[in-house]
DNA sequence: CGTTTCCATAATCACCCGTTATGATTGGTC
DNA sequence: GACCAATCATAACGGGTGATTATGGAAACG
């Protein structure tokens, strides 16, 4: 019955104590005023201005409209100043949730660097496994994902949870294997896994674990899992005890100090992909855009964004 | 650039957590939720509404306008409601001046008329003379003037005051002439002026002393003025002391006890319009109508309304 | 008394904002 | 694994809002 402009109209008139006035402080002709007091007037029923003579003069009822019409324009006016602060990135939030280990230098150089480049924004860091970060997104709890996918392992399974969503590929993080430096294998240029189907192993994550069974199956043996540990700080320090060995990606590696064990590449070659995710509509809101720049400059990456179900296909 | 109706659009879905359930809540088609969305969207270069799959969800800036509006739309029904209430007598304001002579009867009993009927209305009450009152309905700081003209004489010159203005005729009051018991007219069914031609004045208010000179004039003499005063009850004992004769209209004659003196209708009789005055705006608001209303009943009037051009014209 | 300066009205036009009808996609179910 | 229900998106259409220009009438002013 009432909206904003009509508001902004009495106001006009109020403030300006003629439609001639109020017309050209709001931008509009004459007859634009006039037919909108009609229209208002009709609508609610009211006389809302007095005409005396060629003056013209709120009514009670218009001045009560002319008075509420500063509180709902000032709060009009902060919702829209609060929209463009959002847009103009000098407001926002984005709630990140990655894995554990990513937390270590993926996370820290991201939020660095989105903090130097837009400092008025709000970021929430979670810590959490792809799956949990997952739902979060699609529950709506989550801006942005890190997640990763071992190839040719889950990438199939983590694929059907990425329906909807769209990606950027981070990084392509190498696995490793670890072993003391006292191993008969410590020099190797590569390591074959078959190699060491008698070792204890030790074992990480639910997922990692899941990874090595998938290779060692691949060649051949089923591993023999002594331990088991998500803290690769702990996986390290068991393999300097000379407990056993294990496969530790690259990202940790280059965090960790790790001089007391030998690294050895593996043949063939394993990797992991780490994986920003989101949806398509969060994508398009400037803080999260931002986030994703950040994260893909921590990791080094192009920044090219690909949509979920092509994530395996190229490369 | 953001309206009412996009506001109540966000709070709609922010409560009920889907575009049709807001439809419905709002009692609209599910498309028009959509494309409202869409075009709040695009104006305000912001993505609102996250979809995914066949959920949405406010984004962040969603939530600042579905937040801003509770407040705006509260606001903006606050304002109808005092509408509204004005326009259903159930508040409002009258501002009311009138004459002193008619402050005696009729004004308090326009008061006590208008209070039974709409307890809720806010009458305040000025004494002023028809000049003054008048100027006071022009400037907008009064909305029902009662004023009075005498026949013949000031009507003229008070209708080009009312230029503009609408009336009422709320009563016609004869004026009477006031003698002492002793006098010895006293016991005369009707005065001629000319007969009193002889004696000390007793004069009004600056435009009763008027009509008296110019009822003078036409009865061939020039009134002896020898007291003035504007308080007709003293008017009265001036009379009653046998210190003059006095021109008293009926109105103050029918409220004030005058026991003491002789009133006797001129011939030719001689009467003052009593008018109730206002503008053709003031005249559409309840509450003003209210008053005039009540003015006629507390007259006795039939409740016709002239414009002020045609005063003197009829009757 | 003309002249200026207000506001009101008429005619016109664009666009906002609804509607109905229909399609696309998701997500659950037998 | 294919149907089915639910949800949002889109297209086509129509009415009304809200602006414009052009014009008229009345009031205040010199």
């Amino acid at each position: 019955m009432i909206d904003a402009a009509g508001l902004r109209v009495m106001k006009a008139i109020a403030d300006e104590g003629s439609f001639t006035s109020a017309a050209n402080a709001l931008g509009f002709t004459q007859p634009a005023i006039s037919q909108m007091v009609r229209r208002l007037e009709q609508r609610t029923g009211t006389v809302l201005v007095e005409r005396y003579g060629r003056q013209v003069r709120l009514t009670e009822a218009g001045q009560v409209l002319a008075r509420h019409a500063v509180g709902v324009l000032a709060a009009l006016d902060a919702a829209e100043e609060e929209i463009t602060a959002i847009a103009g990135l000098r407001a926002g939030r984005v709630r990140l949730q990655a894995f554990p280990s990513s937390s270590a230098t993926l996370v820290p150089r991201t939020l660095a660097i989105l903090k130097a480049r837009h400092p008025d924004i709000t970021v929430t860091f979670t810590e959490a496994e792809p799956p949990e970060s997952l739902a979060a997104l699609r529950r709506g709890d989550c801006d942005v994902a890190v997640a990763f996918a071992y190839e040719g392992g889950d990438l199939g399974e983590l694929e059907e949870d990425l329906s909807l969503l769209v990606t950027r590929r981070l990084l392509d993080d190498e696995v490793r294997l670890v072993v003391p430096r006292t191993h008969p294998h410590a020099e190797d240029e590569a390591a074959t896994l078959a190699d060491f189907s008698g070792e204890e192993w030790i074992a990480g994550c639910p997922r990692c674990r899941g990874h090595l069974l998938a290779l060692a199956d691949t060649a051949g043996f089923r591993p023999n899992v002594a331990f088991e540990t998500e803290d690769y700080v702990a996986q390290l320090g068991l393999v300097t005890a000379g407990l056993g060995v294990a496969l530790v990606p690259d990202l940790i590696l280059n965090a960790a100090k790790h001089d007391e064990v030998a690294t050895l590449p593996l043949s063939p070659a394993s990797r992991r992909q780490i994986l920003a995710v989101t949806t398509p509509d969060l994508l398009r809101v400037p803080a999260v855009a931002a986030a994703l720049d950040a994260l893909c400059e921590a990791a080094g990456a192009d920044p090219g964004v690909s949509p979920a179900h092509l994530v395996g296909g190229e490369a």
